[in-house]
DNA sequence: GAGTTATAATTCGACATCGAAAGATTAGAT
DNA sequence: ATCTAATCTTTCGATGTCGAATTATAACTC
């Protein structure tokens, strides 16, 4: 983004920032994601096992807000996952409008499997920065994500 | 991914990190993204006219660089560009494999137009962070990026 | 209790995304 | 000159992504 358009040098730093940023995100995803792929997992697939996993069931709302994601999406990575057999839906009994999705078997021991080795992946990647830095990164994206002020 | 699974203290803040980082760019970009869609263009379509007002008419694949997605994925985009006539296509004469993209003058037109608004947005965003925290992201995103360590 | 409003999930259409394979073209080797 | 390898683009199939409209259900109001 460091535009032929005139920016002051404000501009230009706040820009360079933001660029890092999306390129940093884009180049330790790619670094991250093969991992994935030796289980048969695209990313979203693998969030929603792993918030089924930690979490336990959900209803598929609450799923798409803990992976950031539209209702009308997860439906089709539900939908995903239920052909391979690895979650299943079950349509609750109270309130009949919402449906409960559950890990399977088959699809808790896959996550078991899986979640160790991304966190290795993830741990090696962010291991190029010190203790200190980790910390800091943290705090300046905590602040970038809240940004109530705006 | 603040897992059930155990993890040191150590994994425990790279893990941190990470999840922190990913959600800052997924809310940032949440954040901005609005103001492309004022001007018809999605996410990929607008960094395809940055790039080419940027670095004037360029083959495809150096377009696929540049803005760090596939070849495969280009074409698409480029054709749904060529729909709305904000690029052209021609094919090299010199090596018919190239094909070189170019702006329109109604995609220059609508690039300056989108570019300036686009950046007040991103700076919008960053300035939550003063001055010495942009650098600093930058610097800890730039390690990120680059990690030739691996 | 009938009508309104609210919420959960799905469907639909458009676009994005990638890997793999295919097609076209060029460059290099012999 | 011909064969081979490399390179650029496209096509294909699968998945993801979203907003908007739709359906089903529940809760609320009067």
């Amino acid at each position: 983004m460091s535009t032929p358009h005139k920016v002051s040098t404000e501009q230009a730093r706040a820009l360079n920032a933001y660029v890092r940023l999306m390129r940093a995100v884009e180049f330790v995803t790619r670094r991250i994601s093969p991992h994935l792929a030796t289980h048969g997992l695209t990313w979203s697939q693998f969030e929603v096992l792993e918030a089924l996993n930690q979490f336990g069931s959900l209803c598929q709302n609450t799923v798409a807000e803990k992976i950031l994601k539209s209702p009308a999406n997860i439906t089709t990575v539900i939908d995903n996952l239920e052909k391979q057999k690895l979650v299943r839906r079950e349509r609750s009994a109270e309130d009949r409008r919402f449906v409960t999705v559950h890990l399977t078997e088959e699809g808790r021991r896959l996550i078991h499997e899986a979640c160790p080795r991304h966190i290795a992946a993830i741990v090696e990647e962010m291991k190029i920065l010190s203790k200190s830095e980790q910390e800091e990164l943290s705090r300046l994206c905590r602040k970038l994500e809240l940004k109530e002020g705006k």
